[in-house]
DNA sequence: TCTGAACAGTCAGAAAATTGACTATAGTGG
DNA sequence: CCACTATAGTCAATTTTCTGACTGTTCAGA
């Protein structure tokens, strides 16, 4: 029961279409909720079923017709419904982890590869997070834009995607150093 | 296809039960892996059936009998594939994240209370885990045991735990910092 | 002596997420 | 002219995860 608030929260910065909320939870979004297409429009169907959220089609010459849309007062009180109530804790879940965990019964250079590749993968969001953060708060600085700024919301998610993934940059280098070190001495 | 690598992941440090192993996914694996008793058996069946993992009954005098699981060489190979194979990146996936995108139509109160909470259920994270740590290391310091400890699998995924959780806690306390500012100033 | 926690597990069902197709049109690069 | 990408979606099936209830025993503490 959370992808539809995901997407509702999606929906403040305004109207929106099904491919372009894809799109958002490819990447500015998808530090804390990652949703395919598919789920995506299945969703928003199920929203304005429920008059959470309100579709207008728009007609378009050049490209194929869409349906933009926008969150209602339903919706928005649904919202302000889920923010009140209290939420639990969160973990990790990734497969690389799970790797990790078995690292001491599994070959070690795989895993020394797939750390540096993830490692890249980090820092290439880093940059992406850094860019969106840029265009969110213009020209201000950002302890100017988070005290007056409008629409702090996706600014402070964005902080915490960066955060995340430099940690996790950090961790994947110290991880695969350690784990090369071990490699290098049990060779000797 | 994941819980089952975990699962073959966690057994690898010796027998366990499926009860010793829920216990396993609520607390040190529960960083990267979290799954409830139920799908931990019906797991451990579908493992078991499939030749990855060996069920031993043992009969108690003073407890109900309990089936304890190793690793079997069929298991161990599917684990060494599973380390080979790519991994997508992962993401974090939090309802909190949710509501703080949504802070500019949502009470601040609210949230405020929340990300004070979760810093705290972090921080008491970060000392099970220090704990943890100290006990999988023992009376060495951590470059020796990760130069030359056995099993450091498991304490390099418990040290990503503890940063992400650190990493979860500092964010937190920034944003309701964050939040109460603009509080005060829009009350003023 | 009663209560509650710890031990050890099982079953059924619902909700959520992933996989893998498939339909169209328009514009761009070679 | 061909291939490819971007736009804008839809459908079906499966897999994975979560929710909630249920059955027993033993031991420690009030």
């Amino acid at each position: 029961m959370a992808l539809r608030h995901a997407v509702l929260a999606a929906l403040l910065d305004g109207e929106r279409s099904g491919y372009q909320l894809a799109k958002v939870f490819d990447v500015g979004m998808a530090n804390f909720w990652h949703a395919l297409p598919q789920q995506l429009y299945a969703e928003l169907a199920k929203l304005e079923r429920d008059g959470l959220v309100a579709g207008r089609e728009v007609v378009q010459e050049t490209r194929p017709n869409k349906r933009l849309f926008t969150v209602t007062d339903e919706g928005a009180a649904e919202l302000r419904r889920f923010a009140v109530t209290p939420s639990k804790p969160s973990f990790i879940r990734d497969d690389l982890l799970v790797k990790v965990a078995a690292a001491d019964s599994v070959p070690a250079a795989e895993l020394i590869e797939q750390l540096v590749e993830r490692a890249a993968v980090a820092t290439a969001k880093i940059e992406l997070f850094d860019g969106l953060l840029r265009t969110m708060r213009g020209d201000r600085d950002e302890a100017d834009f988070l005290a007056t700024g409008a629409r702090i919301g996706p600014y402070l998610t964005c902080l915490r995607g960066r955060s995340f993934e430099a940690d996790h940059r950090d961790w994947c280098e110290r991880t695969a150093e350690v784990l090369r070190a071990r490699r290098n001495a049990g060779a000797r």
